[in-house]
DNA sequence: AGCTAAGCTTAACAGCGTTAAGATTGACTA
DNA sequence: TAGTCAATCTTAACGCTGTTAAGCTTAGCT
C-alpha cells in the first residue's frame, strides 16, 4: 500500500471521526447548541481543520443526512420483507419513522428541517442520494398497496407525498411548538395514521 | 393629554412602525436574511434603538406571530358564520390555512417554524394570546362536526391536532425541503385534507 | 541535508444578538 | 431665562457564528 492510499486511508477515517463527533454533538447538544467551533473543540482540533475535510457546515450536515437515511432504507426493506398486508406495512413503515422523530428530535430536526440540504426537487431527482433511496422504497410499499387494490385511485407520489408530509407534520408540530409531550404526539401520531389509511382505502370497515 | 400619555402613543405607534418593518422585511427578504442589524438599517434607526420597543428578537417575533392569529382567527370566524355543512366549514378553514402557508412562506415559517415563542403547552393553555384564540375557534369548527354525528369517535382535542400537525406538514415539506413546486403542494395538500375528512367521517361515499 | 508537500493552526473578516455607557434633546421648574 | 432631569437615541463593545488567507510544523523522498 503507497503513501497516497495510505494517506487517504488516513483521510477517510478522519474524515468518519469528525462525523461522529458531529453527530453525537448534535444529538446531545442540540441543534440550536452545534457549531463548527464547538465541534472543533470536542475532536481536539482546531475549528479550520474541518474545513479540510468538509466544504462546509452544510456539506457535514448533509454526510449527517445520507448516514440515517441508509439506516432508514435498510429499516424500511427489513419491513417490507417481512411484509404480510402491504397496508399493515405501511402502517408500521409510518409509525416508524414517527416514533423515531419522536424519540430523537435533535437528529431528525437535523435530516428534515434543515435548509435545502438536498437542493430543488429537479436535483433531488437526477442526483443520486440515500435520501432518494429512502423515498424509492418508500414508494414501492405504497405500490404495494396499490397494486393489492387497497387504495383509491391517487397517484402513488401524491400518495406518498401526503404520507411523508403528515408525519413530517407530527415532528414539526413536536419540535417546533414545543407545546407537546411525547405521550400526546404518540396519540396523534396513531390518529393521524389510522386516520389517513382509513381515507385511502378503497373499502372502509364500520364500527 | 398629558405628555406622559402623548409619549405613550408616540411610543406605541413607534412599535407599530418597527413591527411593520420588520413583517415587510421577512416576507420580502426572508427569514434567514432577517437580522436585528437589518431592521434597524431599513428604519433608520441604530439596533440598539429597537431594543428599547421590544425586549429581544423573541419578543418581536412573538409580536408579529401575535398580529397574524388575531387575522387568522378573524378569518376563522368568518369562514364559520357562512357555514352551511359543518364539514365543507373545516374543508375550507383547512385549505384557507395551507393556502396562505403556500403563498406567504416566508411569514409562515415565521409564525410557526420559530423556535418556541409560545412556550411549553402548560404556559401556551394558561397565557392568553391570539394564539390560543385561534386555536379554540379551529376546535369549535371540529366540534360542530362532532356534533352533526359525522365524525368518529375520536377526543376533540386530537383531531384538532392531528388537523393542524397535517396542515403543519404541508409548509414543513414545502419550506424546508425546497423540493416542491406550488402545483404540487396544492395538490397534494387537497389530497391530505380530502384523506384526512374522509378518514375521520363516520359514513363514506364510495365511488 | 535539503526540498516538498501534507496537515494543522493562528489571525482575521464580516456578520450575528445583546448590553453598558455616554451623548443629545426637549420639557418642566426654580 | 437658566438649570435640571428624564426620555431617546447612538457608539463601542462582548462573545458568539461560519469561513478564508496565510503561515507554521513535520514527515517522507531524493
Amino acid at each position: 500500500m503507497g503513501v497516497k492510499e495510505k494517506r487517504a486511508k488516513y483521510k477517510e477515517e478522519f474524515r468518519r471521526e469528525i462525523l461522529d463527533a458531529a453527530r453525537e454533538l448534535f444529538i446531545n447538544e442540540g441543534y440550536e447548541k452545534f457549531s463548527m467551533r464547538r465541534l472543533a473543540e470536542k475532536i481536539d482540533y482546531s475549528a479550520t481543520t474541518i474545513y479540510l475535510y468538509f466544504r462546509n457546515k452544510d456539506d457535514l450536515l448533509f454526510a449527517i443526512c445520507e448516514e440515517f437515511f441508509g439506516h432508514f432504507s435498510d429499516k424500511l426493506n427489513h419491513i417490507r420483507a417481512l411484509s404480510q398486508d402491504p397496508v399493515e406495512t405501511l402502517r408500521h413503515a409510518l409509525l416508524y419513522l414517527m416514533n423515531f422523530g419522536l424519540e430523537n428530535p435533535n437528529q431528525y430536526k437535523l435530516i428534515f428541517f434543515t435548509k435545502s440540504v438536498y437542493g430543488t426537487r429537479e436535483e433531488w431527482v437526477e442526483q443520486e442520494s440515500m435520501a432518494r433511496n429512502t423515498y424509492f422504497v418508500f414508494r414501492e410499499i405504497v405500490q404495494d398497496c396499490i397494486n393489492a387494490g387497497k387504495f383509491q385511485d391517487i397517484d402513488v407520489d401524491v400518495i406518498v407525498d401526503t404520507l411523508s408530509i403528515a408525519s413530517h407534520g407530527v415532528m414539526a408540530k413536536n419540535i417546533h411548538c414545543a407545546n407537546f409531550s411525547k405521550e400526546r404526539s404518540d396519540i396523534v401520531a396513531h390518529t393521524l395514521v389510522d386516520v389517513i389509511l382509513r381515507g385511502l382505502q378503497r373499502q372502509i370497515s364500520f364500527e
